[in-house]
DNA sequence: TTGATAATTAACCAAGTGGTACATTTATCA
DNA sequence: TGATAAATGTACCACTTGGTTAATTATCAA
């Protein structure tokens, strides 16, 4: 089941919800069809699944991070390096997350499993945010939501966007994985929009 | 056939290509399936089409900025606050490229037509940026691709991942269109990002 | 051992879907 | 005006694909 699973994710982040092939699931699994709708009940289950499966082990992670330990500089730095490396070497997720965007996020939304996961990453940011705030380092009048946001933006863009870029852009852009952004930039350019 | 393109834009920006039905496209206009067929030879011609053109509008709206007649750093807040009301109101467009990305752009790729305007983009920025240095408003060692990511990641981010923000961080997030990041902090952010 | 439930296999199907054959009409223009 | 090509309408098809029916085997408590 966690094969099934696993094998799932690679389908739907490859050729989204509409693109992937049950058929095709199932001949990349031991198992057999049959099985995959024993199980999930329908594609549009196992999607469902999939998605929650990736946003739990995305929160999971993020868990493990210990910013707390940090002085507030420190840690916002920190937790932006580690959201940049997070997304660079996780394209699955990212394309999993881009495809339930276009289709509106109809099929996130019926998860009941993901809201219970919104409020962890927001306070993280928020612990943080109050503590650098009290030493007088940060700006006031941001939000943990504009913070999350500002970093989820330049991180996930620079992933998510690749290949129409590295179109687009031929030749101008970096060769290899046709990142534009260093991760040192990003990391200066938030630090500068949350510290004083 | 620009009633075709239209309709398929809309259908291709809600479904990506494999979720797009032709037939109902064909039922949306004023024509058959058969004609669909005739001029764009297959359900990929007509979704390279639709690419196409999307891309060229794009190109055509930016080149109609007048940059060059501002101080640098007035033209360049200028044109992330145009990039941002661009993107905000062409969520449409911004679809296509998500699902594009999602299949690693694929069909981009196999347009010529895109090649060409790959310039024009970061000829602007070029320009302007270096107008800016030589008045000495700028920081050195950026690159008009940095720039030109910086600006796109943190305005399409904002319009293409709503809907997962939304949900994810429901309650949290501003009422309406969910958009979590205003236009005067992304100014400010890639003010602070250019500017000495 | 038995009875019942869970797990699995293999063949099958109905509907949806991209695409076409073919006949016909409408523009083009020498 | 007649010939040639472009544009269209209708009906159709082969194949893909999500999903199922029904029969079989493992599991395990009583």
């Amino acid at each position: 089941m966690s094969e099934i699973l696993s094998v799932a994710t690679k389908e739907f982040a490859a050729k989204g919800l509409a693109g992937a092939r049950i058929d095709e699931i199932a001949a990349a699994t031991r198992t057999s069809k049959r099985m995959i709708y024993y199980y999930f009940g329908s594609k549009e289950g196992l999607y469902v699944a999939v998605l929650e499966a990736a946003y739990g082990r995305m929160r999971q992670i993020e868990a493990d991070l210990h910013l707390s330990d940090l002085e507030p500089a420190e840690a916002l730095k920190r937790l932006v390096e580690f959201t940049y490396d997070h997304h660079q070497s996780n394209e699955e997720f990212i394309r999993l997350v881009m495809s339930e965007n276009v289709q509106r996020g109809e099929y996130l939304a019926q998860s009941k499993e993901i809201q219970k996961l919104n409020g962890s990453a927001l306070q993280t940011i928020q612990d943080l945010y109050t503590r650098g705030l009290k030493k007088g380092v940060f700006k006031k009048s941001l939000t943990p939501l504009e913070i999350h946001s500002a970093i989820s933006a330049l991180t996930f863009f620079n992933v998510s966007n690749q290949h129409t870029f590295g179109l687009i852009f031929k030749g101008k852009t970096p060769q290899g994985k046709a990142q534009t952004l260093k991760k040192t930039q990003v990391v200066d350019m938030l630090m500068s929009y949350v510290c004083l």
